[in-house]
DNA sequence: TTGTAAGCGTTATCAC
DNA sequence: GTGATAACGCTTACAA
């Protein structure tokens, strides 16, 4: 059996001196003769000693760490906002606790509660799932959290929200499909309780409207945020009714999922069906065709959510970060310019 | 200001009993009567009493914590490990400290040292870029490791490792080709540094070998394992030489990759020229054409990792889970059966 | 069945 | 500059 790593009275002990000079040594903190600090220094590497976070997050109320809470992280979407988050809390001396909600409520419950108990120093939550009661209960838990595409009715000031301007999105994309004679355009839309599906869902509706186009409600699907799904919803949507000429989806991968259904329906691209998606995954630029896409900055989202985090930690700083960002179309050939 | 949430002493101050009966009654632990069980658990419910982790973690020394590391989250195969160590750890109550290490040894030891720090139970750590040396120093940091496709030499009771059985995947992989009377067969290879990568180069070799086919340094190529980097890579092939009429990739990235270069050469896949790929990534399955691949049960392989380090830490020793995984041949047309 | 006391490894505070 | 002592919120071990 290996013996219990070394604590701070281990090597004060061994160095002759007090555990506050250890800590002052470790932590750099406080005035030490430079001597001493030397000696301490050396002890402790000779043991190998570790300062011990549990013990230190107990005393300063402080764990230097953050939870990122996700509906699943294999969407590259989300991956890409994790990376960020975790880069810029790399950077920062932070770690990140990612948890999965599987767009499930009840489990997006349990890990927020079970992060409030591993007592976090904040919270990145993407895509909440859960209703304005339940979610303004849950975040009662956090002394800081940044909501990813979800505002609050009444916001406070332990809580940001980053606002990604689906709406506006939306209804970019449907008049950009209008402005190509488009006639019968399709909304493929995600799940039911996703904020972002129904920005979506409204600037569809508010493009439409501005033009004096009717709508039909046959022409809304809700989808989970799938290649699969999308392919198979298209592919029905396409049965039914051959004379769909254009397509938005609530993301790429319904997008490609759409395109993949096209291509076997035999439906030329672009010519007789556009498509665009939204979030600009890697994979929209190199498929052929490419797809066109509205796009968030979404690594920066990331490290600007884990800033945020940080800056509220230190007594509210300046906090000049931008918090609402507008989409960024990219021209591919599903929809050209 | 808010005031700080109720502790243990708290509740039983107000409940007029000791701490040891209302701990007693938050971890369901040793006897505590009926009646008082119903009034202490009624005062924390009013007070809105929650455990404080770190103040246990420090108590019992456990954390019920484990860390993730991984080269690059936005990669499918890790995204869909981590998939699986998260759904499992929600299961068992455990948190995971999620870090990436973008291929980069040293930042991998500093994160391994952080966890550390931060006292996980253990950490699952997947290809590895560190030498045997820097690793085995790393990993004597922790209680309990699995290594995810990475053996060490000399292996010891705390650290286990899921080999995945890459050698043999190439191998079968390139034996497929020849069998279709393919007589170029280029090597995508991974990076220089992989495990994997080096387990399919010696199968990719292993197989020439066996068949007496002389091999060409020039056809075996390191790439990043991203789709772009397989893309390029194969155009460049392609133009020093169109007569390759078979490629294996490290990774269905770059298989995709290479299929998108081979479409603007107009190369005509399967006829022309077959790919096959490793990992089965939702993509290759929906692409057109589908991807032949050979792949691991990802999901499972983190879901494991976690029971296994959850067993390590209760001595249960049973740990009567498959530690090698086979690849499995998937057939689609880019190399059909 | 319940309570008391010590201790987990660190930092805050205040004295020297 | 340095050190003693009391927290931090919980559990372990033992006593009642």
């Amino acid at each position: 059996m290996k013996k219990n790593s070394p604590t701070l009275s281990d090597v004060a002990l061994k160095a002759g001196v007090s555990m506050m000079t250890v800590s002052r040594v470790i932590n750099n903190k406080g005035k030490v003769k430079p001597e001493t600090r030397e000696h301490v220094l050396k002890i402790a590497a000779e043991v190998g000693y570790r300062p011990n976070y549990i013990a230190r997050s107990l005393a300063t109320k402080r764990s230097t760490t953050i939870g990122l809470v996700v509906p699943d992280i294999t969407n590259p979407f989300f991956s890409e906002i994790a990376k960020g988050v975790e880069d810029e809390a790399y950077r920062l001396g932070y770690n990140v606790f990612l948890c999965n909600f599987d767009e499930n409520p009840e489990r997006e419950f349990d890990v927020l509660t079970s992060l409030a108990e591993k007592q976090v120093d904040g919270i990145v939550l993407c895509s909440s799932r859960q209703n304005n009661k339940q979610l303004y209960h849950s975040l009662g838990l956090f002394k800081h959290v940044v909501l990813i595409n979800r505002q609050l009715p009444a916001p406070s000031h332990t809580i940001q929200s980053l606002i990604l301007d689906d709406f506006n999105g939306a209804k970019l994309a449907v008049e950009h499909l209008l402005s190509h004679k488009r006639k019968r355009i399709v909304l493929l839309s995600g799940p039911k309780q996703s904020h972002s599906a129904f920005q979506k869902e409204k600037g569809y509706l508010a493009a439409l409207k501005k033009h004096n186009i009717a709508h039909d409600p046959e022409q809304i699907k809700h989808c989970s945020p799938t290649m699969i799904c999308g392919k198979d919803t298209m592919s029905m949507l396409l049965k039914n009714d051959p004379t769909i000429d254009a397509v938005l989806a609530f993301n790429d991968l319904l997008a490609i999922g759409a395109m993949l259904a096209c291509q076997e329906f035999g439906k030329i691209i672009p010519q007789e069906l556009e498509i665009i998606g939204f979030d600009d995954i890697p994979l929209s630029k190199l498929i052929i065709p490419g797809i066109t896409t509205l796009t968030y900055p979404k690594k920066e989202i990331g490290s600007i959510a884990m800033k945020i985090i940080y800056q509220m930690m230190d007594q509210d700083i300046s906090l000049d970060f931008p918090k609402t960002f507008a989409p960024q179309f990219i021209f591919r050939q599903s929809s050209p310019k």
